[in-house]
This record gives structure tokens, C-alpha cells and sequence, in this order.
DNA sequence: TCTGGGGTCCTAGGACCC
DNA sequence: TCTGGGGTCCTAGGACCC
């Protein structure tokens, strides 16, 4: 923990990223409207139901369009909104690019997700003595040389910095510290501060709580007796006060890997829905064994048609990494769980992990581990030089379903983290 | 042909041990 | 037959984030 006092932290978001993303490489590539300045959305595909909006341009949030819906909703809304597919390897590609170019200014940098980074310039007075010029500079190369817009929020802590960033888009900057919180901060709605959600936003409401002031000011103790640590947490938001560190994101303090997925049609089959496990299984597998790590829980998950959500995780007593133990695992686990129901979402994830140097095993399976671990090496390999698809499994030909599931990144990095 | 996918953390209950 | 309490581990489910 540090003293707050003399830090700089800065939070950058990105602009409706997905769509901000998509708009500067369609003007990269010769097309002449850019899809910020009319009523656009990044939105799936309703066909193999993945159909809900993922992004929106400002003029499209004018027709309240919001993040989330169905296309469908939205184009009740507004039918002439302009929909465009999700590239999601061009978004890892800009959210390098925009890392590369932030490192040019500081090695501290946090990646939050995908489209927003913590910077900590504390004990850097000597390389940049004014923070707002600084970040006049940073947003204004970005938006030359890549194209896009970002907001950036500047205060002493995580929290404030970005709340800060929220408060003036696009293509600005702005202050928000703590002398400038009874202003700038506590007149906002409540559920703009971080971790005020759908499920606490009622709650909040019930206590007469409307504004972040109106929380910060509550008594604590009441709101610890209705909200438990959670409300003490957000209680101190609502006050400024959090002092975590910037820390930068590595497959070290990744928790867990998961992958899941809509299948475009019901599977109401075992054989079909081991497929979908298996499929699932080869990318958490690749992707664990990318970050050198092993795991020993394994959780399988699904969604039947009727939208009714269920999971059984197990704890495995080793440490694997081998794609053919978590799938085997994931099979048990989702024939506990199955009563028949047709399901459209299955998703498979791994956690307690560990680095791979020392991965234990049991002893009587020494031999067939190295025998798995041999097979995931070559075929990693060949993923790796030749593409995902240059080897899949017998088992998927002609089944309609693809034989790697999910997105498959070239870099591993921590996506998200629900603490800042 | 309405409803995605990737994460983290917290809580509560039951099993089990001393 | 009745009576405890504390601690840890495991699992299920929910909340939040982008």
C-alpha cells in the first residue's frame, strides 16, 4: 500500500471501443462514411443467436440504444440503425497498438481489459511536469496516429481516476481529486461509480440513496448491516478512498481460463454436447499451456433453451495441463449435471492454477501424462505454425461443430479483473 | 431468427476433523 | 440415546466488471 498523497494515476478508456475500432479500420480501408457519425452498432449474428449489441455510436445512443439488447429490440428502436459485425482479432490488434504506444511513456500500466489501462506516473515529476499537458499529449497521438478517441481520468488513486475518465467523452481529459470529489463525483447517479450494479442499484434506492454523495454520506454502519463488505466497499468508493496498486497483468496472477459458447441450435444429445465440451476443452487446454500453467479445478456450465443457467466444478487432486484430463473431467462433471434439457450455451473453464514447472502427478499415471502432454505439444505446435485449423480432431468432421471454440489470441494477457 | 463471452470475488451451506 | 464449537475445504450460486 502507498500513500495516496503523492500519486499520479491516470485511467484510459477507449471510446465506444468495439465501434470506434471498427470505424477507423473501415476508413483504413478505403471507405469513405465513418460509421461514428451515424447511428451504428457492433452487433452478432441473430441467426446463430448471437444477436445483442456489443457497442454503440454516440448518435445510435440517441435512439437509446444500449449495450446488451437484441438487435431485434434495437432495430424496433431505430431501423435504420447500421450494424456491423464483430472483428474480434481486430481489437486485440488496436488494444496492442494502443499498449505499445503507452509504454512509450510509462512501464507501469495496468490492462484493465481490453480497452482500458491504468497508467502510474508517481516519482515522474522530473520527465513530465505538467499531467494535463501530459495527457493532452497522449490522447491526441492516439487519435493521429490510430485513429481513434480515448477519455482520460488523472487523480491520486485507481477509482477516482476512473470514474474520472466517465464523467467527459469523447476526446478528453479531465481532473478528479479528492478536493475535487464533493463536486465533480458526488452529484452523479449511484450506479455510475464502479461496483454499483443491476443487483445493488435497487437496494440503494430503497435506502434513499440516489447520488453518490447521497452514499457517501449514509451512515456506514446501516449500510454495512443491509450490505455487507460490499457495501463498505462501495461506501468508500462513493469517499475516494481506495489505494490498490497498479499492477501489471501477467499470466502470473491470471486466476483462471474459461471458454464457452451459443451453439447456433440446441444440443439435446450427450454424444453432440461432448463435442462441444471437447472443442471448448482444446482452447482452454492451448491456452493454458501457453501461459505455463496447470490447473486443478475444472467447472462445466451450460444454458438451457429456457435460459436457465447451471454449473459443477470438481476438484482434480493434481495439477494438469493436458487437454484429454480436462475434457474427461468436463465430461463427468456435465453428465452429473444433464438431465436432457436442450441446451444453447456450454462453457468449460479451469482455475486454481499453478505454473507448470513443478506440475505434480499421480504415479500410476506418469506414463500416460507423458504420453497427453507429447500429443498437446505437437499439435500446439502445429497450431501454432500453421493455424488452429491445420489439425482438428476426427471427431468434428461433418458434425456442424468447430473444432476450436472461442477466440484463440496470439497474446495472452489478463482480460479483465472484477477488483481494480 | 429476442437474450454474448471473458473474467474476479464473495457468501453460504455441508462435510469433515479435532 | 444426549450435548459443544471452531477451523478448513469443497461446492453452488450470485454479484460485479468490460
Amino acid at each position: 500500500m502507498k500513500n495516496n498523497a503523492n500519486r499520479v494515476i491516470f485511467h484510459i478508456d477507449v471510446n465506444s471501443a468495439y465501434l470506434s475500432w471498427a470505424a477507423s479500420d473501415r476508413l483504413q480501408h478505403g471507405e469513405t462514411l465513418d460509421i461514428r457519425e451515424i447511428p451504428s452498432a457492433v452487433g452478432g449474428d441473430p441467426v446463430s443467436r448471437h444477436g445483442i449489441i456489443l457497442a454503440k455510436s454516440i448518435p445510435a445512443k440517441k435512439f437509446k440504444i444500449q449495450t446488451g439488447e437484441t438487435l431485434y429490440a434495437a432495430l424496433q428502436k431505430c431501423p435504420d440503425l447500421f450494424i456491423v459485425s464483430p472483428q474480434y482479432d481486430l481489437y486485440m490488434r488496436c488494444s496492442n497498438a494502443l499498449v505499445s504506444l503507452l509504454k512509450e511513456y510509462t512501464p507501469d500500466i495496468q490492462r484493465f481489459s481490453v480497452d482500458e489501462c491504468f497508467l502510474d506516473f508517481t516519482g515522474m515529476e522530473n520527465l513530465y511536469q505538467d499531467y494535463l499537458k501530459l495527457a493532452y499529449e497522449i490522447k491526441d497521438r492516439i487519435k493521429k496516429e490510430l485513429g481513434f478517441t480515448v477519455s482520460i481520468g488523472i487523480s491520486n488513486n485507481k477509482l477516482l481516476a476512473k470514474v474520472a475518465s466517465d464523467i467527459k467523452k469523447p476526446d478528453a481529459f479531465i481532473t478528479l481529486f479528492p478536493h475535487e470529489i464533493k463536486d465533480k463525483m458526488w452529484p452523479l447517479p449511484v450506479e455510475d461509480l464502479f461496483m454499483v450494479g443491476r443487483a445493488t442499484l435497487p437496494k440503494l434506492h430503497n435506502l434513499n440513496i440516489f447520488t453518490i454523495g447521497d452514499l457517501a454520506n449514509y451512515d456506514l454502519k446501516l449500510l454495512k448491516g443491509k450490505l455487507k463488505s460490499h457495501g463498505v466497499m462501495i461506501w468508500n468508493y462513493a469517499n475516494g478512498i481506495e489505494n490498490s496498486e497498479v499492477r501489471k497483468s501477467n499470466h502470473i496472477n491470471m486466476k483462471g481460463i474459461g471458454n464457452s459458447t451459443t451453439i447456433p441450435f440446441d444440443v439435446d444429445n450427450r454424444e453432440e454436447a461432448h463435442k462441444v465440451i471437447l472443442s471448448l476443452c482444446e482452447t482452454v487446454g492451448m491456452r493454458l499451456r501457453n501461459s505455463q500453467n496447470c490447473c486443478s479445478l475444472v467447472e462445466v456450465h451450460f444454458r438451457t433453451n429456457e435460459f436457465y443457467n447451471c454449473g459443477r466444478q470438481r476438484k482434480i487432486y493434481y495439477y494438469t495441463d493436458s487437454t484429454k484430463k480436462i475434457s474427461e473431467t468436463a465430461y463427468e462433471l456435465f453428465d452429473e449435471l444433464w438431465n436432457g434439457e436442450p441446451l444453447r450455451h456450454i462453457g468449460v473453464r479451469v482455475s486454481e492454477l499453478c505454473t507448470n514447472d513443478f506440475c505434480q502427478v499421480t504415479l500410476f499415471e506418469e506414463k500416460d501424462n507423458a504420453k497427453n502432454s507429447a500429443i498437446d505439444k505437437v499439435v500446439d505446435s502445429i497450431r501454432m505454425k500453421f493455424g488452429s485449423k491445420a489439425i482438428i480432431r476426427g471427431t468434428f468432421l461433418n458434425s456442424g461443430i468447430k473444432p476450436l471454440m472461442g477466440g484463440v489470441e496470439e497474446d495472452d494477457y489478463q482480460i479483465m479483473t472484477s477488483i481494480l
